[in-house]
DNA sequence: ATGATAATGAAAACCGTTATCAATAATAAT
DNA sequence: ATTATTATTGATAACGGTTTTCATTATCAT
């Protein structure tokens, strides 16, 4: 079970109404692997759904972040931008991001001596600094070919 | 050479002038292991260079970034923070962050199986994306031994 | 010292995001 | 199906960080 039934499963099972707007958003973000900012999500809803106001996209985004369905990612450059967090546990990727134009790709190389790695410096740092380390952000930088001339 | 007189030079170099917020927010940042906010530097001057306002804070540290003297970081929390840039090769490090009371503390462990690591997935990257990579950003996410309760 | 002009600071503008609040729509109870 | 309850919505205003504007000031080549 996938797709609509199951994102409103779960939110009604955390006592979320499953409305127009969230059925909406989460029906672009699942189908794009874009990286949307609030912006950008409201001008794609924006023929479809009319009526939709921006204000309602940035809670309507932020309540998905809180219900794990969507991801909010911050690249040095004053917005937040979103992608859907699928449920396959596969799907952890890392990002390889142009300083000039900003496109982001998403990269899987090396997942298995990365995350043998990234164990290793987990179990250091929570041992040595006493944190509970929850999650990792790895990004790498530079020009894409468009961009690079 | 180093410190003043090294940074005097440098902007000097660039065409760049050689003034008293420049100097004041160089010292401050030299001195401190702290990753600080504009309006933290702002605060931390205000004292000893009661004329200085917040628009040349933020221009200076713009300035002092491009002239790689500063490190600008995003976490996502809003504002910008700086950290001074060591010219030593051997200071760089990556990032332990608190989710909950935003502490942020630099390791530098693993370094050398992460570096050769890292140095896989750029010519990796390079190669399959055709980016010419420049940096990378890596950091860990979790709770402070405070914030575990 | 003098002149050219880069740098500064106060104020206003800007931009992404959040708070307010009356109207509406989704769900539960009847 | 109808009604009652209340979460959600959308327009507007407010907010916080950052940038722009512009007249004044400080740096530096001469
Ligand atoms: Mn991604
Ligand atoms: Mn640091
Ligand atoms: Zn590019
Ligand atoms: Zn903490």
């Amino acid at each position: 079970m996938r797709g609509p039934g199951q994102w409103q499963h779960r939110l009604r099972r955390q006592g979320a109404r499953w409305t127009v707007p969230r059925r909406a958003i989460l029906e672009l973000l699942s189908r794009t692997s874009k990286h949307l900012s609030a912006k950008e999500v409201y001008g794609s809803l924006h023929r479809t759904n009319p009526g939709l106001g921006l204000t309602t996209v940035y809670r309507t985004l932020d309540l998905l972040v809180r219900m794990g369905l969507l991801n909010k990612l911050s690249f040095g450059s004053g917005e937040s931008r979103y992608e859907f967090r699928s449920t396959d546990e596969e799907t952890h990727h890392h990002h390889l991001i142009c300083m000039q134009c900003g496109k982001i790709i998403d990269y899987t190389d090396f997942v298995d001596e990365e995350q043998e790695l990234v164990k290793k410096i987990e179990d250091s740092l929570a041992k040595k600094h006493g944190f509970k380390i929850n999650d990792h952000h790895i990004e790498f930088l530079g020009l894409c070919p468009e961009c690079r001339g």
